[in-house]
RNA sequence: GGAGAGGUGGCUGAGUGGUCGAAAGCGGCGGUCUUGAAAACCGUUGAGGGGAAACCCUCCCAGGGUUCGAAUCCCUGUCUCUCCGCCA
């Protein structure tokens, strides 16, 4: 959430600053309900400190043995008052919560303008799509191909949007998850971290999934609020919740593997055929926890991280910066890294890299301490996807197959397929 | 799953319904002493919020309740620990 500032005498700023990515800000009912906050909080505080003053009175009357029974008649109604004067106050600043809780981050000033991810725009290309003379399969007909995907009976164990891999594509899915992860533990610094895959409301709440995208996660039964996590940055970012971290600790630097859980509610029709766009998939990610003044920095490496991996990996990419009407609800400025899939003839994300600065920090309540004042501020957050390993894995087939439909493997991943240099 | 014990500041740990936001110790910071350091000694040191300000309010796991007044009493939840059972 934002600071509650940007919504007192820096409202109409603020207001002016979320236009960028098309968010209408209620300037009028705010302006109302501060100016009600405001009497109301003074008059509350000051009928607790009468309470409180008279209480204390009665205390020291009581240990000096004298009659407290006229003190006692003086309180009168006060609690009355005062319990009204609180529950307005409660009443209002409810009104206020929820409107503040669902006004999303305020866009960077690079972050250009737009409406959808077509103006989205272009920061870098890496690599050339291959020219291929041939007629070119796609991730799924390769996989059937060779025997190793099969989505009939993912779909009878379970339902659409979930798949089995099989034989040499399973391990082929399980090599690019190991590599990822050594590559980002050995190489750029990350700890590596195994968290629960199912979280409790609180830490939703921290990332600020809820109390607006209830729909996005899968929830479970029973009595404890659980849900499915859709990312490992909820998890990984709630690390941090209720903390005040000593300076010398920062950054940390997370990396984790885990299951995300999507309802895809919203997607249908998009992306059905093959396991481009699933309920269940498996992902690596990153989770930068950052002092302030380094947050845009950190973003920059986090992305060159998740790049890192397609670039050992060969496979042609580009990267977009996010327009402000594509921009995720929490993020300031997100980069997304896009694979050229050449079943598709497009390129596709299978990264996006954001800095939150202290927007989760907030309702995380996850500060660090300044040596200079000595007092707690908040930190900043950054996650990214280092790299969608599904997503990933499809590239690395259609971007290496043959005429005969036969599947290369990239050196970097012979290690982790017992040296195995080709499917088929 | 059953039985019991507990959750207090950065940490350990006291706390009788009434100046308790909380003793003491450790740690941190500042100082005295020292050539320097250590030791010793002295001082200081929780978080959040409101208000133009003086100053005030809230917070002792969370949420309710009792009371003029709750860290302290009552209820519910939650987490941790110990024992038993079960189990990968």
């Amino acid at each position: 959430m934002l600071d509650p500032n940007c919504f007192r005498g820096e409202l109409h700023n603020t207001a002016t600053k979320l236009k960028k990515r098309g968010f209408d800000l209620d300037i009028d009912t705010i302006e109302r309900l501060e100016e009600e906050r405001k009497t109301l909080q003074v008059k509350t505080q000051e009928l607790q400190n009468l309470r409180n003053m008279r209480s204390k009175a009665i205390g020291q009357a009581k240990a000096k043995g004298e009659d407290i029974q006229p003190l006692l008649d003086e309180v009168g109604d006060l609690g009355e008052k005062l319990k009204d004067s609180s529950e307005q106050l409660e009443n209002v600043q409810d009104s206020l919560q929820s409107i503040i809780l669902g006004v999303p981050n305020i866009p960077h000033e690079d972050v250009p303008e737009g409406n959808s991810d077509e103006d989205n725009v272009e920061v870098r290309r890496w690599g050339t799509p291959k020219t291929f003379d041939f007629q070119v399969l796609d991730h799924v007909e390769l996989g059937e191909k060779h025997q190793g995907m099969d989505f009939e009976a993912a779909s009878k164990i379970t339902g659409s949007r979930f798949m089995v891999l099989k034989s040499e594509i399973a391990r082929l899915h399980r090599a690019v998850i190991q590599f990822m992860l050594n590559c980002q533990v050995e190489e750029n610094g990350y700890q590596e971290v195994y968290v629960p895959a199912i979280v409790n409301q609180d830490s939703l709440w921290g990332t600020r999934q809820l109390p607006k995208f209830e729909g996005d996660q899968f929830s479970l039964e029973g009595e404890h609020g659980y849900y499915l996590i859709p990312t490992a940055e909820i998890p990984l970012t709630n690390l941090v919740r209720n903390e005040i971290i000593d300076a010398s600790q920062l950054p940390l630097k997370f990396v984790a593997h885990t299951p995300c859980f999507r309802p895809e509610a919203g997607s249908y029709g998009k992306d059905t055929r093959g396991m481009f766009r699933q309920h269940q998939f498996e992902k690596v990610e990153l989770v930068w926890i950052v002092k302030p003044e380094e947050s845009f920095a950190a973003l920059e490496k986090l992305t060159q991280h998740a790049e890192i991996i397609l670039q050992k990996l060969n496979l042609p990419y580009r990267v977009v910066t996010l327009c402000g009407g594509d921009l995720g609800f929490s993020s300031t400025k997100t980069y997304d890294l896009e694979v050229w899939l050449p079943g598709q003839e497009q390129y596709r994300e299978v990264s996006s890299c954001s800095n939150m600065l202290d927007f989760q920090a907030r309702s995380l309540q996850a500060r660090y301490r300044d040596p200079e004042t000595g007092k707690p501020e908040l930190i900043h957050t950054l996650n990214g996807s280092g790299l969608a390993a599904g997503r990933t894995m499809i590239a690395v087939m259609e971007n290496n197959q043959d005429e005969q439909g036969k599947i290369h493997i990239p050196e970097v991943l012979q290690p982790y397929m017992n040296g195995l240099t080709v499917i088929g």
